[in-house]
DNA sequence: TCCTGGATTTCGACG
DNA sequence: CGTCGAAGTCCAGGA
């Protein structure tokens, strides 16, 4: 096993970092976690990471969730017990959430203040596809005319963009999806439509088969349509 | 700085570890993202942890949610430049998506085999009160009888319960939810009655107030009530 | 594989 | 603070 390089922020002494630093504990724990659900971890080798805003994650060697956590927020508190045993605490008012680890042996606590934050951009959201409807709108509806966006409907919702089409002036009600649309979907547009005696549009990158066949049992139009390049 | 402590897998050679242990490295970095979305997060310090199975996160000194990620299955390699630079790219198919990081240092790299895994116990679960009604029907229903579970209603979705009422033996949707019922619960309750021309009971243990409303206009019965305790 | 719906979902926006 | 809906959602279960 290699030697660890001198300077290295790691040692002993990381309790003292809590609430200043990132720590990431590799520790052989048992979990507990009591609060909306329930949940018991048996004595294993674990990832503990501590975030100065109160975030807790204890994750395994698998998989992208974390096996128990606690958002942000969280009162995260070391309780040292009489053998040595240390016991890490993280509290959450509302809900009332807790999770307690109790920690066995630490082989290895490493920390960083992660001093800057950087820049992050996203592109491609469902933000990013609404506006494009919105700025397009008679790519999908001829000579159709923006009424709304986000447009709340007291008591059933917000719909993504309202417009109304010519001749007539007929209302429509247009949901956006930015990934393949399902029943829910479907479900939530019907909400709209009902309330509004509207028409519904439906524009998603793709649909599953059930969305499909319960729009055209409503009479909903479908396009597809997938996040515009950016 | 506490210097770290022997023979703590810390060190140089975290790379020979790709694929066999998580790997935790403290970073000045860039990230790239592009697949579904895409995105670019500014060079900063950030925790970087790869494990065994392809799972890739990075996160920042706040929140519960990585600033970008690669769930489990993904292809991780290291890439060396000429410079001494190093890059970590993982690739996922299907769908096709790629996180680029481009390191400029290491302020520190670990590493942990997580040998066992341990059990873990959860409870609370949705499924836990979607059993419990089913088993305590006569409360929500009274003299009611379940006829099914997970009951699929063909092109409409699976119903969570499906029971019968004397005298007339009226159907019954029951939708469960182990948090509060929103206008979302409710739209997904109306789908299954409309499509099998039943009753709707919706069990959760609160109500937005929006869900109330929209309830008592399609006519469902609302029951308060929590995850069992076990 | 696709489809469906839950999750200790978390997160952000708006009233 | 509650309500609402998105998320690069992830994830499991069933057909």
């Amino acid at each position: 096993m290699e030697p660890a390089r001198g300077g290295m922020p790691c040692g002993a002494d990381w309790q003292s970092q809590l609430n200043r630093a990132v720590i990431v504990l590799y520790a052989d724990c048992e979990v507990y976690y009591d609060g909306r659900a329930s949940s018991r971890a048996n004595r294993a080798w674990r990832l503990i990471i501590i975030k100065p805003d109160g975030s807790l994650l204890i994750h395994t060697s698998e998989g992208y969730q974390p096996l128990n956590w606690q958002p942000p927020g969280s009162r995260v508190t070391i309780l040292q017990s009489q053998q040595g045993g240390l016991e890490l605490v993280a509290i959450r008012r509302r809900p009332r959430e807790m999770v307690r680890i109790r920690i066995y042996e630490v082989e290895w606590a490493c920390w960083g203040g992660l001093p800057s934050e950087g820049r992050f951009e996203l592109r491609g959201t469902h933000d990013d596809l609404k506006l494009y409807i919105a700025n397009n709108i008679g790519k999908y509806l001829p000579g159709g005319r923006v009424i709304g966006i986000e447009y709340e409907v007291p008591g059933f919702g917000i719909a993504d963009i309202i417009a109304t089409t010519p001749p007539d002036g007929a209302k429509w009600v247009i949901e956006v999806k930015r990934q393949c649309a399902d029943l829910q979907a479907i479900s939530q547009l019907k909400r709209y439509t009902e309330a509004l005696k509207a028409k519904g549009l439906l524009v998603a990158p793709c649909f599953t088969s059930g969305a499909r066949e319960l729009a055209r049992k409503y009479g909903f139009k479908l396009v597809e349509e997938a996040p515009p390049p950016s």
